[in-house]
RNA sequence: GGACCCGUAGUGUAGUGGCCUAACACGCCAGCCUGUCACGCUGGAGAUCGCCGGUUCGAAUCCGGUCGGGUCCGCCA
């Protein structure tokens, strides 16, 4: 580091080599060691740690001065860079080795004392007094590795970007509020009462619009606002890596994202193994029916089996009735848990049922084959031997195996794998493993409007060979039906997940006027409509438009997957709580009269608190 | 919108109807100490048990409500 005015050295640099300098450090002190004539100083500052020594023989002004110190004040020491006393060196700090001792101390602002421990790495603190303290928590060590390592995630995006001819562009905050997908962030605006903007979900429309500039590969760490409830991995602001590429098809774009990414991880976390290189890439339907899950995690097996033409067979009346209605039979053998007691079975049938399931079927081999489990009394011992080992199970394995409509089966079965793999710690934890899904159902039947939604970003175009499924039976697209072709269609979409967490998705887009209105009118969108929520875009595509596609990535998923985090709290410097609040700044806080007149708003009266839906 | 969990000195916990005049550790304050590094030793201060109401002879403890925090479902690219 270079010296200020304040500082020769941080508290990292002290080493050997600077013995006999003078120097002055500045920083926090860590912790305060008063041996009477004697003093002992930890100051820190976020490089590290260094001894300050202060003898009241050396200097009794610096001493008198020590002796005033506390915890988290903030100090100007300066002496000389000494090397310890033999058999008075610390292995457990870098700077361990030598000391600073003092000849003068001036005291840059006291502190008072804080909240909770600032010195103690380890120290467990309620979060809602870390968030209301964010600054101090950010003071401790865990959290301030994770800012940095952040740090260097964003500038190893940036590096691959601008290495690879990307250009990044900073697009508004102040956008159009549009219907579809999340609920928008309303801001009103002052010189056109009565008029809103929305605060964007994501750049998705402007990103397009620089693909019909020509910006053919454009890139943004972009903040991302979106008005719904909070989850572990979501806050109402994130951020994406939001980027887009023309004269591309899908297969670009996954090649560009697995090069970045294996350079970001490599940039990140050099020590942690990967496990695929290249990603594997399963269709959304190989993805569900071998894990149970549109973003699977490939670091253990129980891979899910279709168990349709035996249970046609077997004789137990919910199968062949779940099969008789098109649904499936499915089962997973998970190895060595044949002996799992009743009671973690029990919870297992709870968690099925909480996933949507209406029950569970399990089979438990012993070694000497022997099979017990919740229908070998209906089926008899053959035919449950003929399930598990069609599930893949051996002698000491479980089979669980779910029967329901086609994709809830499985994705039962796939939470349960989850559980499974995690409950008996059937991977290690530090391997990271990419995957692509791809090919995902362009629409999903919307049964409370009845008609067809996107089942990602409207804008995803269709694959090629499924063009001619952009239909509906009617040949009407007001008048849809769930069995419509269009349910068939597939979307040139791809999701990339990490250990088992959606981490980004993109697609190839629709460039022409044509096709977007065409899927828009599907969705129900009549031309109307179009005009009024997307004329910007329908415009532009009149103006020739390449054929583009891209990606968004959570930078905030991804950094917290790479830092061992299970809530992006923990990665994000200023987080808000479940609620949605700031502890810290207090927001969101009641809005004055002025404010209100100003832009033209009045407050609805709420008569009691169970209106706040409206 | 719904379900569940949590709330006791500054912090982390113990206490789950009377043994509580609320305990322990760390921190804090004062004194002593020249080689400590989670310094040590001696002493001290600090809590109307989130808030409101109820049950009870008696409530930190049981019940209802409320506020705050968390997890999940709904919602959500």
């Amino acid at each position: 580091m270079r010296p200020t005015s304040y500082r020769d050295l941080t508290c990292a640099d002290a080493r050997l080599e600077e013995v006999g300098k003078p120097a002055t450090l500045a920083g926090w002190v860590n912790r305060r060691r008063d041996l009477g004539q004697l003093i002992f100083l930890d100051l820190r500052d976020r490089y590290g740690i260094t001894q300050v020594v202060i003898d009241n023989a050396d200097s009794p002004e610096a001493h008198a001065i020590a002796e005033q110190v506390r915890p988290e004040c903030v100090v100007r020491v300066s002496g000389t860079i000494t090397k310890r006393l033999a058999g008075m060196e610390n292995d457990k700090l870098d700077t361990g080795d030598v000391e600073l001792r003092a000849t003068e101390i001036e005291i840059l602002a006291t502190a008072k004392t804080p909240p909770f421990v600032i010195n103690d790495p380890a120290a467990e603190v309620d979060e809602s007094i870390r968030l209301k303290y964010r600054y101090l928590d950010l003071r401790r060590g865990p959290l301030q590795r994770r800012i940095v390592a952040r740090s260097r995630m964003v500038k190893a995006i940036r590096d691959a970007h601008d290495a690879a001819g990307f250009v990044e562009i900073e697009t508004p905050l102040l956008i159009k509020s549009t219907p579809e997908g999340a609920r928008d962030f309303v801001v009103p605006s002052r010189l056109q009462p009565g008029s809103v903007y929305a605060l964007p979900q994501s750049p998705q429309q402007m990103k397009q619009l620089l693909m019909v500039s020509g910006f053919d590969r454009y890139y943004q760490i972009a903040r991302c606002l979106r008005d719904e409830d909070l989850r572990g991995d979501r806050q109402p602001e994130f951020t994406q890596l939001d980027l887009e590429m023309s004269f591309v098809d899908d297969t670009d774009v996954m090649a560009w994202v697995e090069e970045m990414c294996l350079a970001v991880t490599k940039a990140v976390r050099p020590d942690r193994p990967l496990l695929n290189d290249p990603f594997p890439r399963f269709s959304f339907r190989e993805a569900i029916d071998r894990f149970g899950s549109d973003k699977p995690d490939v670091r253990y097996g129980m891979e899910l089996r279709d168990l349709g033409d035996l249970a046609a067979a077997s004789g137990f009346r919910v199968f062949e009735s779940v099969l008789d209605a098109g649904g499936r039979v499915v089962g997973l053998a998970a190895p060595g848990l044949g002996g799992l007691a009743r009671k973690q079975i029990d919870e297992l049938t709870e968690l099925a049922r909480k996933a949507g399931a209406s029950g569970l079927v399990w089979l438990a081999l012993d070694g000497e084959g022997g099979i017990r489990g919740s229908i070998v009394k209906v089926v008899g011992e053959e035919m449950a031997h003929r399930l598990a080992a069609a599930a893949g199970a051996g002698p000491g394995d479980l089979v669980l195996i779910v029967a329901d409509r086609d994709i809830t089966a499985q994705e039962v079965l796939g939470t349960l794998r989850v559980e499974l793999a995690d409950r008996h710690e059937m991977y290690d934890r530090s391997v990271l493993s990419y995957v692509w899904v791809y090919q995902f159902p362009m629409y999903h039947w919307d049964e409370d409007n009845a008609r067809w939604d996107a089942t990602h970003n409207p804008f995803s175009a269709v694959l090629p060979e499924d063009e001619a499924l952009l239909t509906t039976n009617s040949g009407d697209p007001a008048v849809a039906s769930p069995e419509d072709p269009a349910g068939r269609a597939r979307a040139q979409q791809y999701d990339i997940a990490l250990n088992g967490w959606e981490l980004g998705g993109g697609s190839v887009r629709f460039h022409t006027r044509e096709m977007l209105s065409k899927s828009f009118s599907l969705m129900g969108h009549d031309l109307e409509a179009q005009e009024e929520q997307f004329s910007g875009i329908l415009e532009a595509f009149e103006y020739g438009a390449p054929p583009h596609g891209g990606i968004a990535l959570g930078v905030d998923r991804w950094i917290a997957l790479l830092t061992d985090q299970s809530n992006i709290r923990e990665v994000m410097a200023f987080p808000k709580t479940s609620s949605g609040s700031d502890l810290m700044l207090d927001a969101p806080s009641p809005v004055h009269a002025d404010q209100l007149a100003e832009l033209g708003l009045m407050l609805q009266p709420r008569i009691g608190r169970d209106r706040s839906s409206d």
